[in-house]
RNA sequence: GCGCGCUUAGCUCAGUGGUAGAGCGUCACAUUGACAUUGUGAAGGCCGGAGGUCCGAUCCCUCCAGCGCGCACCA
């Protein structure tokens, strides 16, 4: 017997650890033949980032669905998990925690933001798994990937290396989207463009006009351009015109480039081949005529100090200057006010983002999209809704080459190094022994901001130990054999430190000391500016009392120079100061003079990790730097078909893949689908999927897309919790058609928990009837009728779910479920089952109410098949109640 | 600008070359029954507009309108 109600609460966790425990997730241990087909669908990992949404219960359902359904009908089916650790979006998410705590990650060492970052994703990780296990998945969790698994990243590199071999992946000084907040390129496909309105301003270049919306820009121009057609000005092409510029005159060369509409504007445009894609791209057309390009705005959206007066101001702030003094200098003819102009901003903060000249690495998109177009052209992957195939070969029609390198610390770190006096690449070289660089961890006077120099009384603060400690506690795992140190107290705390966690001798050398700073030691920084001025940035000039940026130099150089050649064999720590590992550095980079000032600076306790390797082919050095950036996360996952089940060796590679079925929402297409084809087809040979079923964005009952700032999110566990997992995965089902947006309102999983209800309730009604003791019988005419009704039905359900047509199926089976079984076959036999003695035909009574409710049991059981890809819990409850013994997870279909 | 969709009952959506369906909502009635988390029934739609193909169009074609989305270097 039943209880009176279905309370999902006991038995939703109950029933899951039942099928967990059965071990039938897992294919191997699947009761059908050896060489049963499998059906394998891999998870779009979830980023390991924070809590399940209700995108993610849609495809837990559907996925969920296909793989109960084909586990039934007898295929080793293999639903594989996983989680990604989803490299700019967690380290966004990650950016904002720290926001909230007062950090920031730009004060923090890499190996210690990492380190935070892979605490906050394990943590995030399990709890997504659980949630996974209440949404029902019945996926196999002995097979569980994360994208950080070292066999995945080892991978990835291996990928990487093999295009770089093959040609396919370059490095090179390109454009790319800069976002200044975030401080990383993103791809193309991470730009959102925005409609904005902005002032056009007509600017006077000599006897030429032109219109721009960027006039702080016109620090980097190098030219000037017009249509070759243009008939206004065949005179000027080729010429060079002389203009008044803000910052005294300027000679540009007038080329004649396709690229300018001679519509737009005056037809003529500035050419900035530092701060323009389509600059860029006519700067590369005309190298010969023209310089190159000039980079006048800085990583963090500020103007240079090729700007003079207008150095360090905000793109924004400097606009509004720059078109004042223009007016002043009367160069500035007009202003059109509101003017209407799409803006490039990052999708994850909506900063405007920069166009920067970036030396990045790049994937050569055209021969690898090729391919992913051939593959859906001649069948061999579907897609669901087939018409999303037009979307597909739209964009690989028109591909451009994909930026992989992100300037985060959050992800796979790109397996290429540089020779740090040439920048030749090398990927993987042979390690021969390390040299790391370390800055002294956070003294009093750093946390003062006092100028140190040399001073002594300026300890390591309570926080720079604790910056050290955690620094010692990584270099420790690096069998350090030798610590060289400066000997100024914050660098000899320091180096005691490394040296007793690492077990490593230490030496002393004074040459490491930091520049001698005179009358600046111990000063405030605002105060010494005020009154000595930018004396720090003159390369030759001597603060009174100490010693010039040269002597420092120098006296680094030799100390260094000396302990390589000494110890080159060993692993060394050298712990110094900022200076001298920038200009260590920068010495080595071959960068000179006053340039080697605003060499990048480390911060605290940083390491910069050097390794020595062959000599390089090019120019003989043996110190190698790795790229300090990690790949776009879907260089990652795209990959993650193959890489889920172990290729190139793995046994599950040879028995599961090409894959069935990828099931993920339509806005991902681009982002995730067309790069598993691509890399798929590239590494494998073959694809990764035979169908590519897409589903919509989840909406509430208003279409309004769901978001926490709205309210409207509906938290899947949640609404599970009130109405039952099977209840939410129906209300996802029922009216989600393959690339259409999904509407989910509270009423509508209510309407779900009451079929729920229902179908407790026919079970309960059935099972109170079951006669006792096994009683002989034959079915009436209206039973064969109603068995041959049922048999239709299954038919068409298993065929809607074939053809991936979910909504059909969950809808028909509801339909029948209610309205034919429940309300007409049920009614109809209540007179037989009371064992009516007037029963006209013929039958002994108990023979007649055996007769009905076998047929009863018989719909049932099939009901509770055919129903349990969508309700699970509720099914298998039943089931168990009604056959106890085989899960219903594996009963045949 | 180019491309892709959508427009069907009050709401949310299915659907088919033979002049329409579901859920929710509304209304009426019933019901101490396995189930009020129920049942029976009703009202409600020139299937966005205009043309075309066809014996016949909500469905196929063309054009138009409104809405949504994607792509795009227009300074």
């Amino acid at each position: 017997m039943l209880e009176p109600r279905y309370e999902h609460k006991e038995v939703e966790d109950k029933i899951y650890s039942l099928w967990e425990k059965s071990g039938y997730f897992n294919p191997d241990n699947l009761p059908v033949a050896k060489n049963a087909k499998p059906f394998t669908i891999i998870m779009p990992p979830p980023n390991a980032n924070g809590s399940l949404h209700i995108g993610h219960a849609v495809f837990v359902t559907l996925q969920d669905i296909l793989t109960r359904f084909w586990r039934m009908r007898g295929r080793k089916a293999l639903w594989l998990p996983g989680a990604d650790h989803a490299g700019f979006e967690t380290q966004v998410v990650f950016d904002k925690k720290l926001e909230k705590e007062g950090r920031s990650r730009f004060k923090m060492t890499r190996d210690e933001a990492w380190k935070e970052m892979w605490e906050f994703t394990q943590k995030n990780k399990v709890v997504m798994e659980n949630q996974l296990r209440k949404l029902g998945a019945s996926a196999d969790w002995s097979r569980e990937k994360f994208t950080l698994d070292p066999r995945i990243v080892e991978e990835v590199q291996n990928t990487f290396v093999k295009m770089y071999e093959d040609g396919l992946i370059y490095r090179g000084m390109r454009i790319v989207n800069w976002c200044s907040k975030h401080k990383t390129a993103l791809s193309d496909l991470e730009v959102k463009y925005i409609e904005r309105k902005d002032p056009l301003y007509y600017i006077k270049y000599g006897p030429l006009t032109l219109a721009t919306v960027r006039p702080e820009t016109k620090f980097g121009d190098t030219a000037l351009a017009v249509n070759p057609k243009d008939k206004r000005y065949q005179k000027y092409i080729g010429k060079e015109i002389e203009a008044i510029g803000l910052l005294g005159k300027l000679k540009f060369k007038v080329i004649a480039d396709d690229a300018v509409d001679p519509k737009f504007g005056t037809g003529v445009v500035k050419v900035t081949p530092a701060h323009d894609t389509t600059d860029f791209e006519i700067w590369q057309r005309h190298k010969d005529e023209i310089s190159g390009p000039k980079t006048i705005i800085d990583e963090n959206g500020r103007l240079t100090r090729e700007t003079g007066t207008f150095t360090g101001l905000k793109v924004a702030e400097a606009r509004e200057k720059v078109a004042e003094a223009m007016k002043e200098k009367d160069i500035l003819e007009k202003i059109e006010p509101e003017y209407v102009h799409q803006v490039a901003t990052c999708y994850k903060c909506g900063t405007t983002l920069e166009p920067l000249p970036k030396q990045q690495w790049f994937v050569k998109m055209e021969p690898l999209a090729k391919k992913a177009l051939t593959a859906v052209q001649s069948g061999k992957i579907k897609f669901y809704p087939d018409r999303s195939k037009k979307v597909y070969f739209h964009w690989l029609k028109n591909i451009r080459d994909w930026n992989i390198s992100r300037q985060i610390v959050w992800g796979i770190r790109i397996p290429a190094w540089f020779c740090l006096s040439c920048d030749e690449t090398k990927m993987n070289p042979k390690i021969k022994s390390r040299w790391f660089l370390v800055r002294h961890g956070e003294s009093e006077f750093n946390k003062e901001h006092r100028h140190q120099g040399q001073m002594k009384g300026n300890p390591l603060s309570a926080e720079g130990i604790v910056q050290v400690q955690k620094t010692a506690k990584l270099l420790k795992e690096q069998n350090i054999d030798l610590v060289i140190s400066s000997d100024i107290e914050r660098c000899e705390m320091t180096a005691k430190i490394i040296a007793e966690e690492t077990g490593a001798k230490l030496v002393f050398d004074e040459r490491l000391r930091e520049q001698s700073t005179g009358v600046a030691e111990g000063m405030m920084k605002d105060e010494f500016e005020k009154k000595y001025g930018d004396i720090f940035s003159k390369y030759e000039e001597r603060i009174p009392g100490g010693e010039t940026w040269k002597e420092l130099e120098e006296r680094i150089w030799k100390s260094f120079n000396e302990h390589q050649k000494n110890h080159k064999h060993m692993n060394v720590v050298i712990v110094t100061h900022g200076s001298p590992i920038s200009y260590i550095l920068g010495k080595i980079k071959n960068i000179k003079g006053e340039d080697l000032i605003t060499a990048p600076f480390p911060k605290n306790a940083e390491v910069v990790d050097l390794v020595i390797s062959e000599p390089c082919k090019k120019c003989g050095g043996d110190i190698y730097e790795q790229d300090p950036d990690v790949f776009d996360t879907w260089f990652s996952s795209g990959q993650w078909p193959y890489l889920t089940l172990g290729y190139p060796k793995g046994k599950d590679f040879k028995n599961f893949y090409p894959t069935d079925v990828m099931e993920t929402a339509y806005d991902i297409l681009f982002f995730w689908v067309a790069r598993m084809i691509m890399f798929g087809i590239y590494r494998t040979g073959h694809v990764p999927f035979k169908s590519v079923y897409l589903h919509g964005l989840v909406r509430d009952k208003d279409r309004q897309k769901m978001s926490k700032s709205k309210g409207n999110v509906v938290d899947p566990l949640g609404v599970s919790e009130i109405y039952g997992t099977d209840a939410v995965r129906m209300a996802l089902v029922a009216g989600n058609t393959a690339g259409n947006d999904i509407i989910i309102s509270e009423e509508k999983i209510k309407g779900y928990r009451n079929f729920a209800t229902k179908i407790w309730n026919v079970s309960r009604f059935i099972l109170m009837n079951k006669p006792s003791g096994i009683i002989k019988s034959t079915p009436s005419a209206e039973d064969k009728k109603n068995l041959a009704q049922l048999k239709k039905i299954k038919t068409e359900i298993t065929k809607h779910l074939e053809r991936f047509e979910f909504h059909l199926a969950s809808e028909k089976i509801y339909h029948y479920f209610w309205h034919t079984f429940a309300d007409k076959i049920i009614e109809g036999a209540k007179p037989r089952l009371r064992s009516n003695p007037s029963n006209p035909l013929g039958a002994s009574n108990e023979e007649e109410k055996a007769a009905a409710y076998q047929t009863l049991e018989t719909i049932l059981i099939e009901c509770l098949k055919m129903l349990h890809p969508f309700m699970p819990f509720i099914t298998e409850e039943i089931w168990q109640k009604l056959k106890p013994g085989e899960p219903l997870i594996i009963a045949e279909w």
